[in-house]
DNA sequence: CTGCTTTGGTGTAAAAAAAACAATAAGCTT
DNA sequence: AAGCTTATTGTTTTTTTTACACCAAAGCAG
């Protein structure tokens, strides 16, 4: 084999890691192995990008193929090019997170044989290949731009609770260690001072307590205020 | 040819993005291309990655056959993987930038052919191949990644006066448009309560005006502090 | 229907951080 | 010695962040 076609053994694929959020913890999207390499260990959803693919098709068609989605949140992290990351040859991947609905997921469609579960993000155990690193990474990257975009809309259902919303950072920006919560009053004054929540008057039904207002996202005026110049900060 | 050998009909290369500050403005180091696609047309140097090499690795033996150097700040960004990115075939790019001291590059070692000379990074016409979107998209995590982390003293010699860092700090930051400068009074009072700067107690030697002192960005402390939870900020 | 339990909702004061702002100092040049 | 150029330094105002506690509204249990 030439020099030049041994640059061409090698192969790249995308792996994404989905986050969703069940109103507890934040989860991620695994799927168990159903082959060697690492047969029946919990792994990244990922797959070979096709010679006509763009990268970011890749990853919106496995996406895609493991829940049905389209048109979701999706986010390109970075590329892992380790040489031995990949056991059966030269495989350099690219992460990807996307955030999806956890309600939108109707688990395992049949175009996927593998099992699919939602896992607690602090909780995954060992993965395959090198998907801790990944996650770890993707994980690192969801909790700075959080704070400076508003995409943890991305993750709640279109109406949702302030206290919902809050749930939501503190399980993405708490260190699972700490005990340290978000305040409750300014988490509210500060979310609510960026003008770009909905108040839907309405309240939840069906609770066993005082009953909150829902809420919607309003994309309309953020893409208004961006144009303005702003920039959101939490 | 099996579907299989067409996935494997492809290559990655790095391209990177290798900073310098003049004392004036942001450079960027650009290669003139010697041969087609793109022949004569300016380019981000890059290579193909060799097959028993990490993405890092080829990233830095890019910058080492250009500039002599090793062991400088180098930083992976991000993957590039458009279809038709390349003329000539399916590849892949991974970007990284670096920060050099731009006194320690001597002009065109023999090793690289090409010619290769600074650009101020506000003026860099046309590219090639998809290097502008690639130049910014560096550009942009430079920006963000140097108000968080003390790497901007890595563009600078080991002695520097703050007026030179405050210039360093507008040239990366400041739009090119906008005609406000950053307050200096406020800079100084900034920059040196994180006591990351140690004052040499020497001055510079002839200037034309009154001489300013001399500081040097002390990596111990700032090693020391990170491990007590300090975070950089500016 | 009463009271208990649970979560929702709200404002103010203190502290910290950021922004605005101008006069004197030190060296060199003429 | 006067003039030019850049260096150095503090205070006030404004804005942002933090800390903190009580009443409200619904379902539930008795």
């Amino acid at each position: 084999m030439s020099e030049v076609e041994s640059f061409f053994k090698s192969a790249f694929s995308v792996d994404n890691v989905i986050f969703g959020f069940d109103g507890g913890d934040l989860k991620v999207l695994l799927i168990q192995r159903g082959a060697a390499p690492y047969k029946g260990k919990w792994a990244l959803p990922g797959d070979l990008v096709y010679p006509n693919e763009d990268l970011d098709t890749a990853a919106e068609r496995v996406l895609e193929q493991l829940t049905g989605l389209r048109g979701v949140y999706l986010e390109q992290v970075k590329a892992f090019g380790a040489v031995d990351r990949h056991p059966l040859g030269r495989v350099i991947t690219v992460a990807y997170f996307s955030l999806i609905k956890i309600s939108d997921y109707t688990v395992t469609p049949a175009s996927f044989a593998q099992s699919a579960k939602w896992h607690t993000v602090t909780k995954v155990g060992d993965l395959a290949f090198d998907h801790n690193e990944i996650l770890e990474s993707c994980l690192k990257k969801l909790r700075r731009k959080v704070r400076m975009t508003p995409i943890g809309f991305e993750l709640l259902p279109p109406k949702f609770t302030l206290t919902e919303l809050q749930q939501l950072y503190e399980s993405i920006l708490i260190p699972p260690k700490s005990k340290k919560r978000i305040d409750k009053r300014n988490f509210r004054k500060k979310i609510l001072s960026t003008n770009l929540l909905h108040d839907l008057n309405e309240v939840q039904e069906g609770v066993a307590h005082r009953p909150a207002k829902l809420y919607r996202f309003d994309r309309n005026k953020y893409e208004q205020l961006i144009a303005e110049g702003y920039s959101f900060d939490i």
